[in-house]
DNA sequence: TCTATAATTCGAAATATGTCGAAGTATGAA
DNA sequence: TTCATACTTCGACATATTTCGAATTATAGA
């Protein structure tokens, strides 16, 4: 990536998919959880608390769970989780490389026009 | 703002209005052209480069007239960015704080359990 | 005042999205 | 093998979004 082309590696197609994930309040809900590092009435752990299964995500949400997993279904096909079987669960969570890409978005400095 | 708050300033509703709001490329192309100073066969100026009229920004983009003007108004609605009148024409900008205040949802850096 | 330009508002139509319940798949345990 | 738990897929339906053209409003200039 040259100097010219700055850190706006995601287009904008791929960005709008983005937002359009995370423009759902449930959605958005969803994958702040995965954000979270400090779940209420634990101790924080960055290791693990930031890994979810499926099940966990949807509690206090009320949503069917046939909802949900459409949800975590969009937030995974735009690319902003991660999801992987653990036995009989399904583990969901944020790889920090996704929050440094969109967040460069809203960074002023070294912009592009496109 | 307490230290524990964090900079999580506005609320997961109105994020994920915002984030609708740039859900739609044509509306994310418009918002993108007002955050990019340098326009292409232009001399970069920041002053006046990142303001531009409402059919300034649908040069280059196939839409209708009536069109534009909903996703600037959506875009508007949602907070992104400012318009105002002058004259025949209506100016359109992205004020730095909006960024700054989006940017901050993804900065993993004191975030808080909501 | 009349006309031209810039932009918005208002329906209407096509398409997309969110949601559920029923049925299906994957895994682990008795 | 049988059952229970966790999750997904499918089909259906209600609601929301995108888009346009026609009509309307705002402003500047002849």
């Amino acid at each position: 990536m040259s100097k010219y082309e700055s850190d706006l590696a995601t287009d904008l197609e791929t960005l709008a998919e983005m937002f359009k994930a995370l423009s759902n309040p449930h959605r958005l809900s969803l994958f702040n959880r995965l954000l979270t590092c400090c779940v209420p009435g634990t101790v924080c752990d960055v290791d693990t608390a930031t890994h979810f299964n499926v099940g966990q995500l949807g509690e206090g949400i009320d949503i069917a769970p046939s909802t949900l997993s459409h949800h975590l279904k969009e937030l995974n096909r735009a690319g902003l989780i991660q999801m992987q079987r653990k036995g009989q669960q399904v583990e969901c969570w944020v790889e920090p490389s996704i929050l440094k890409e969109i967040g460069s978005f809203f960074n002023q400095k070294n912009r592009i026009s496109k």
